[in-house]
DNA sequence: AACGTCTTCAACCGCTATCCA
DNA sequence: CTGGATAGCGGTTGAAGACGT
């Protein structure tokens, strides 16, 4: 591939994993675990690299692994995280069980970003999307609309890490009007539960105050367990910002907070949807309402 | 059947973050 | 604080299979 090797490989085996090779790292995991990958080729009498190793266990050969026919569950789900947290696929893949980051990413860049692209340009869309929709059904479960919303919003997470959060606590409060609709979905999930039971107007005191780990922020769920259509329906949460002045990020600006990756990631690889912090659900209006830079 | 093009996805890469002495 | 080792990430590549002509 025209690069510099990361470390010396002489003699070491490159390409596809044989059958025998796969054999022997699983029974050398199995055996003593992860980690080590440096000296675990070594150990375990396999001609190849470290890093290697470390991904073909990761991408392909650990257990929990799910592999092929992305649900339009979840599907809808990665689009949706990609909206909010761009390229950060291990992120992603961290709300998808069973999925690597490596699956989700050859995902987006072989179906899901074309598809949006293509929804942004429909008339480069042609035929040849027509008929690959034709032999992939589950493609056309997004609607142009989801994914105009999804596309125009992606957070630049990337760009800049911050050290500093700020948040300002004067957040409007969360709509919590009566919903028949709500109330009836209440028991279809924990997700739906915990939304309707938790929307509390301090975007704060959640933070601060509670035993549960706030960290644990987004959506801890099997796609099998509950309607996942619900939450991704749901938008996370509409209410009204508006983001005019989109280069103050002081915490008396019409931002409520500038956040930085370790809260991003705690949001987003907590093992489970705390009640409490489904009040901060309003922490997450400025993302997915702000189309610019925000960093 | 043969050939060329396209698509998919496993594997590779360099870079950065984190850990620890 | 510094620097080496290690782990992890996201971008990119290319082999292999699918598809079209």
């Amino acid at each position: 591939m025209g690069r510099t090797p990361c470390c010396a490989k002489e003699g070491l085996n490159r390409g596809a994993w044989t059958a025998h090779e796969d054999k022997i790292l699983t029974d050398y995991i199995k055996a003593h675990g992860e980690g080590r990958w440096r000296n675990l080729p070594k150990r375990a009498g396999l001609k190849r690299c470290g890093k290697s190793c470390r991904l073909r266990w990761l991408n392909y050969l650990r257990p929990d692994i799910k592999r092929g026919n992305i649900s339009v569950d979840e599907e809808e789900l990665i689009i949706r995280l990609h909206k909010l947290l761009g390229n950060r696929w291990s992120l992603i893949a961290g709300r998808l069980p069973g999925r690597t980051d490596n699956e989700i990413k050859n995902y987006w860049n072989t179906n899901l970003g074309k598809k949006v692209q293509d929804l942004k340009s429909p008339a480069s869309a042609g035929k040849k999307e027509l008929k690959k929709n034709e032999t992939r059904p589950q493609s056309t479960a997004i609607s142009k609309g989801q994914l105009q919303r999804f596309e125009s919003k992606v957070v630049r997470t990337k760009a800049i890490r911050c050290s500093k959060v700020f948040i300002n606590p004067q957040l409007p409060p969360l709509k919590t009007e009566p919903n028949p609709e709500q109330n009836n979905r209440e028991t279809a999930g924990p997700f739906n539960r915990t939304l309707a039971s938790h929307t509390t107007t301090d975007g704060l005191s959640s933070l601060a105050g509670n035993d549960d780990n706030p960290s644990d922020f987004l959506l801890d769920f099997s796609v099998e367990e509950f309607c996942l259509s619900d939450l991704l329906n749901s938008d996370f949460c509409d209410v009204g910002y508006s983001n005019k002045n989109s280069n103050d990020l002081s915490p008396s600006s019409e931002h409520p907070g500038v956040f930085s990756d370790e809260m991003l990631q705690n949001w987003t690889t907590g093992d489970r949807l705390q009640p409490n912090v489904c009040s901060n659900l309003h922490s997450f209006c400025p993302f997915l309402d702000y189309g610019g830079d925000w960093l």
